[in-house]
DNA sequence: CGCTTAAAGCAAATTCTTTGTGTTAAGGTC
DNA sequence: GACCTTAACACAAAGAATTTGCTTTAAGCG
């Protein structure tokens, strides 16, 4: 009798999802995400698709979980000296990773999956320490920057063929950070 | 040899589409929609499989046609006599019609498909034909009333657990139609 | 080292998807 | 209206993906 929570994340286990992890990412790379297969997949992280199928659910489940393990920040936002200064770069720098195919790709994922607030989470708090950054400035909420500057950055890469014009990103900023 | 490019969309083609919508429309409010299935919905509406993979190629095509189908209009926006109200009539109903379970499963499905620009175009002509009835104000774009309205609103179904609240949707139209 | 069991492997059963071929009926011509 | 042409559907067999029962491996303890 051991282990809280029967859970065993070491070893094996561990290198398999690497495995996998891996796997998924390199046909995404090569290949259209909608002929991506779980038996595909299985055989080239050399796993059997069952393993998969029991860890993951289906193939929906584990794209928005590598996608997830993707979008978490490997780093500090920059730090500029400014509030705007720093939205304006962190902002940049989202719009550009999402533009792209892959990018795309990513947040479709997410959002399909069970748990898409995960993410908005994780944004959340790349916002919130910038927001930490200016004590003594009057800030935007955080959800008010997320209304105003990653809603229309996402909606347009979901929905529109054109993403975001870096002009109109700074705009939605600067509306964003006249507050009211 | 006739019929432009084609098309045959008369008769049995027609009632058949209509009955497979039927079928997907009235399991989708039966059942979770990762349930649903081809083969269900085919045995529902007295059609092949088969039927529905040659006409939509698979069923994420398929439900998207029909949330695409639903989402079409079936009336003008109301009028309230100023720009503020239209607005906000028309966003609240918007809100109130995507909120629910089967309104955010909508909004994925149609997000997902080959051509979510569709769903922009629809509710880019229903603000357009709001903004044409003020043609002496001075009337935000379209395109600004996509980004600081439409989409915290869809961003918020789709990643967020909990919609936008009514007041927040309020101070969001008015940031907008302070126009700059 | 040895025990327990979560996680992976393997393979059969099931279900979904694709595809070839024949049939039905829309839409056009005379 | 009788008669073509062929798009769209039905059917069935082949192929691929998913599920599931059972076995084996090795992680995490004592």
């Amino acid at each position: 009798m051991a282990i809280k929570e029967g859970l065993r994340p070491g070893g094996r286990s561990a290198r398999v999802q690497e495995s996998i992890h891996s796997a998924v990412n390199a046909l995404l790379q090569e290949q259209e995400r909608s002929t991506v297969t779980v038996p595909q997949i299985a055989a080239r992280a050399g796993v059997t698709p069952s393993t998969i199928y029991r860890r993951w659910g289906d193939l929906a489940a584990l794209l928005a979980d590598v996608a997830l393990a993707r979008m978490r920040p490997d780093s500090e936002p920059a730090n500029t000296g400014s509030l705007r200064g720093d939205i304006r770069a962190w902002a940049e720098q989202y719009l550009d990773e999402m533009s792209s195919e892959v990018g795309r790709n990513m947040m479709r994922d997410v959002q399909a999956s069970a748990t898409p607030g995960y993410c908005v989470a994780i944004i959340g708090a790349q916002l919130q320490t910038i927001v930490d950054r200016y004590p003594n400035e009057k800030t935007p909420s955080v959800d008010r920057l997320i209304d105003l500057v990653v809603a229309p950055v996402v909606f347009r890469i979901l929905f529109s063929a054109t993403a975001l014009e870096v002009d109109e990103l700074h705009r939605l900023i600067d509306i964003a950070l006249r507050l009211d």
